[in-house]
DNA sequence: CAATTATACAGGAATTATTATTATATAATA
DNA sequence: TATTATATAATAATAATTCCTGTATAATTG
């Protein structure tokens, strides 16, 4: 997303009310980095909003995904977890504490893949998700999952 | 994961025990594409192992996901699915019906990346996923998500 | 600015994939 | 064949997400 006053404009095109909860979440997201889950936005809402239910919160998150506001990502079964930046970018997962880091070199050649099979699939979004250890799991050596 | 025959080798290399409840949750495995979940693994095996329970069948696939015989897919938020391919391929999901699609022609050139990165990470794993519609969806006209 | 109405909200219950527990069975070994 | 540690079956527990319902409110119109 850019920033909360040109995706409540973005919004309100879709004809989506703008309430206070959505803006909350909205400044929760904006520049956000950190790969929230809803249970963290929902953290987060709270404290401004304390009436807030975890419910509200998925649901402003699952329109904001639908509306492609922010994308939803589906990396650590336990829960799905919300990126607000849309644009092209890779994630680096660490297999040990599960952490996502972004990359924004682009390693993909699509041109690769035969035309026919674009076309086929009408492909126009892609994902790379590369598998490693942050600094902080390999600072403590095992290199087995650390934590869950 | 190789024949049956062989993967069979290598986990009693890793002192597995070889029951006949994993080795029919290999023969379904081998050469599978359709990329099953779960209980579409125990549905098949209750086939031929009535007495088989889901939870040895969550059991015989975590053992061969840790081991590396096949990879577990977390693409579809409702519930995993298992690949008994781990041979470098990618993949492609229908935004409609969910349905996974194998290519194996690699897109990813790792060399765009600074070995810095690399070297931090310890990178040696990744996955792209392509996102588009499969036939069926496509022909069902609006590209909606169509399944759910 | 007040009335209207469809959408969003809060709270709680329901759903469902996955994991944990435990007593029994069995694969591997000697 | 006896032993023993691991695997299994059955069941219960866990937890993220979704569903349901009555109420509140954002947006619109007069």
């Amino acid at each position: 997303m850019e920033t909360v006053e040109k995706t409540i404009e973005k919004l309100r095109v879709l004809d989506k009310r703008i309430t206070p909860q959505l803006i909350e979440v909205l400044k929760v997201m904006e520049g956000n980095t950190s790969h929230p889950s809803a249970g963290d936005v929902y953290e987060k809402v709270k404290k401004i909003f304390p009436t807030i239910s975890l419910n509200t919160v998925y649901n402003i998150l699952k329109t904001l995904n639908a509306t492609g506001q922010i994308q939803e990502i589906l990396i650590d079964r336990e829960r799905s977890k919300y990126d607000s930046n849309v644009t092209l970018h890779h994630h680096i997962i660490c297999n040990g504490c599960k952490r996502i880091d972004d990359i924004f070199i682009d390693l993909v050649d699509l041109a690769k893949l035969p035309d026919v099979i674009i076309a086929k699939y009408n492909i126009k979004d892609y994902h790379v998700d590369l598998y490693g250890y942050c600094k902080d799991c390999k600072d403590k050596g095992s290199q087995e999952d650390s934590q869950t």
